[in-house]
RNA sequence: GCCCCCAUGGUGUAGCGGUCAGCACGCGGCCCUUUCACGGCCGAAGCGGGAGUUCGAUUCUCCCUGGGGGUACCA
């Protein structure tokens, strides 16, 4: 109930900002001129909603306008924001704490209770770990302020998006906990809403219909200069092109980067709707994002440059852009962008190679993203807590399968025995495991680690030729036998009657440790790996150890 | 080609004008030790280059170089 009425609030605080930034007839900063000189600083003017002022080329470029959302873009916060740049660093990197209130708790403000957040994935492929990454960073931030996460399936490319993948990418955020409060939306789903959305720029003359194939807009651009963008002619029919304005530029305030400015002359006029009409990418965005009033829109880098498409859409529709973060793509150990080569690339993958869902998440977070005390194991809780977008990195980051692998363990070791067993049951479907685990807690990094490890309990030693050549030659099995005789006087096998027997025929032989327990443990095991060897005896009993030991025996 | 973004050890990062440049993975050594791990201790390893601002730049500005992204009737 509570949470219904701070989100009908929102809703409405949202709308009020829409409807000023309409009736002022600004929604961007529209900066132009030439640049000049005033008090020994770099100034440029800017329009804002029909006035204009000076203002420092540093601050317009670092973006700082973004911190003061749905305020940012008026003529009167100008002056109030221009007041609060001053010294701008302390205010915004972070929140103030005290009485005073600065940039970042009103920024802080709107998101912790009206924070609305998106994950929009393109059902064309499974669900990557950067699209994983990204869900996260999400889910992280709505959770972790009292926001709202919507899930939206952005599937307007007909031809590879599918029914399948929509499957995978829901399977895979449920096996990584990141659930959303709305949705799924499908947003082809929501054409009859694009439609009318499309129709009134095309009346409202802010779109076109032309029909210019690729060869025309770049012959356009060479007759015009390289950095010339492409303009078409109203013709009535073929693709709908929005109109770009050749004055002016769009900055897209970013909290991650600060800004990047697009000045529109370099803009082709964009493609928003196909011939057929169905809409493009750019145009279903801004409107998507625009009706599920998303407050904030997280997402990776490769979408930069279409951001100020998207602003140029918005601003034609009259609505208030929302804050964009665009976080810094993920690389494989070659310094490209992820992809299958890679190894494991999609969530489906780290689940079956025996990855924790939690050490995932928790290295996803960290890839990109640091605690400010260094802290490295972060639940997932602690990460929703802490998590903050001011505090993203802006470097692309390289995807580090060891130190996964590492956390990974650092995760199973937390875990209490019965958990591990549940999971390695579920992970391997064996059942009655409890045992076999106890035994092998600490010594894996990952679920995939078990077979491996202890396997052999179940399916009888393993085959080994190099360990059994090097253990069970003429001295091993002259040891096993004296292990045998020790051991099989024994009514049952408990860990200290096994270990007084064993290091009994240790002492009797005034061998060294190794020379007694590597033999033993290749008869028990069949390779030279296993859990400690007193642990296995007792785990295998008294019957199958000595039974195992006659065999190693006898070949 | 054009546009945009980025730049601290091998990797992920901390740093926000004065630090012995911190942490983690990985790597090397030592210890623990019945194998493998775990754990503990120690160590090697970094501010891409050049100008400028400043008493002082890893930190601010510019240029270069390098990397990445975009440039679709894909998302």
């Amino acid at each position: 109930m509570q949470h219904d009425r701070v989100r009908a609030e929102c809703r409405s605080r949202l709308q009020r900002r829409d409807q000023r930034a309409q009736r002022v007839g600004a929604n961007r900063l529209v900066v132009g001129g030439a640049v000049e000189q005033v008090d020994g600083v770099d100034q440029q003017r800017v329009d804002v909603g029909g006035g204009h002022r000076l203002a420092k080329r540093r601050d317009l470029l670092t973006g700082i306008h973004a911190r003061l959302p749905g305020a940012r873009v008026l003529v009167e916060d100008l002056d109030r924001l221009r007041a609060a740049l001053d010294p701008p660093r302390d205010r915004l990197r972070r929140p103030a704490g005290g009485g005073d209130v600065g940039a970042d708790q009103h920024r802080l403000r709107l998101g912790s209770t009206c924070m609305r957040v998106r994950f929009a994935p393109s059902p064309t492929g499974a669900l990557h770990v950067g699209g994983a990454r990204t869900a996260l960073y999400n889910w992280l931030l709505a959770r972790g302020g009292g926001g709202t996460l919507v899930l939206r399936i952005e599937d307007t490319d007909r031809e590879r998006s599918t029914s399948e993948n929509v499957e995978q990418i829901l399977e895979a955020l449920q096996w990584l906990g990141i659930d959303f409060d709305e949705g799924p939306i499908s947003q082809v789903a929501r054409s009859e809403r694009h439609q009318e959305l499309l129709q009134q720029l095309l009346d409202a003359g802010h779109a076109y219909r032309s029909s210019a194939t690729k060869a025309e807009v770049d012959l356009f651009k060479a007759q015009h200069g390289a950095h010339r963008g492409f303009r078409g002619e109203d013709e009535g029919s073929g693709a709908v092109r929005l109109r770009v304005p050749d004055e002016g530029e769009s900055v897209v305030h970013d909290v991650i980067r600060g800004g990047a400015t697009f000045a529109h002359v370099h803009l082709d006029d964009p493609v928003i709707a196909r011939a057929d009409g169905s809409v493009l990418y750019n145009f279903a965005v801004a409107v998507d994002d625009m009706d599920a009033a998303i407050t904030h829109v997280v997402r990776g880098e490769d979408h930069l440059s279409n951001t100020a498409r998207q602003l140029l859409v918005l601003e034609a529709l009259g609505a208030a852009p929302p804050i964009y973060a665009h976080l810094p793509l993920l690389h494989g150990a070659d310094g490209k962008k992820l992809s299958k080569r890679h190894g494991a690339a999609s969530v489906q993958e780290f689940r079956d190679l025996g990855y924790l869902p939690e050490a995932l998440k928790n290295y996803l977070a960290l890839l990109g993203w640091g605690a400010e005390d260094d802290e490295t194991i972060l639940s997932t809780e602690e990460l929703a807590e802490r998590f903050s977008l001011e505090r993203v990195s802006k470097n692309p980051a390289r995807f580090d399968h060891q130190k996964l692998r590492w956390m990974n363990g650092r995760y199973m070791r937390a875990l209490p025995v019965q958990q591990l067993t549940e999971r390695l049951e579920q992970f391997t479907g064996r059942s009655g495991l409890r045992a076999a685990v106890e035994i092998s807690h600490e010594k894996m990094q990952t679920l995939a680690d078990f077979e491996p490890l202890a396997g052999f309990i179940f399916d009888g030693p393993a085959d080994d030729p190099k360990a059994r050549e090097k253990w069970l030659d003429e001295d091993g099995r002259a040891v096993l036998a004296d292990v045998h005789a020790a051991l099989e006087p024994l009514q049952q096998f408990t860990l200290e009657n096994v270990q007084e027997a064993l290091e009994g025929v240790l002492a009797a032989r005034a061998a060294k440790p190794k020379q007694v327990f590597q033999p033993v443990r290749v008869a028990l095991a069949g390779t030279a790996v296993s859990p400690g060897i007193f642990e296995t005896l007792v785990v295998l009993g008294r019957d199958e150890s000595l039974a195992r030991i006659e065999r190693a025996l006898r070949v």
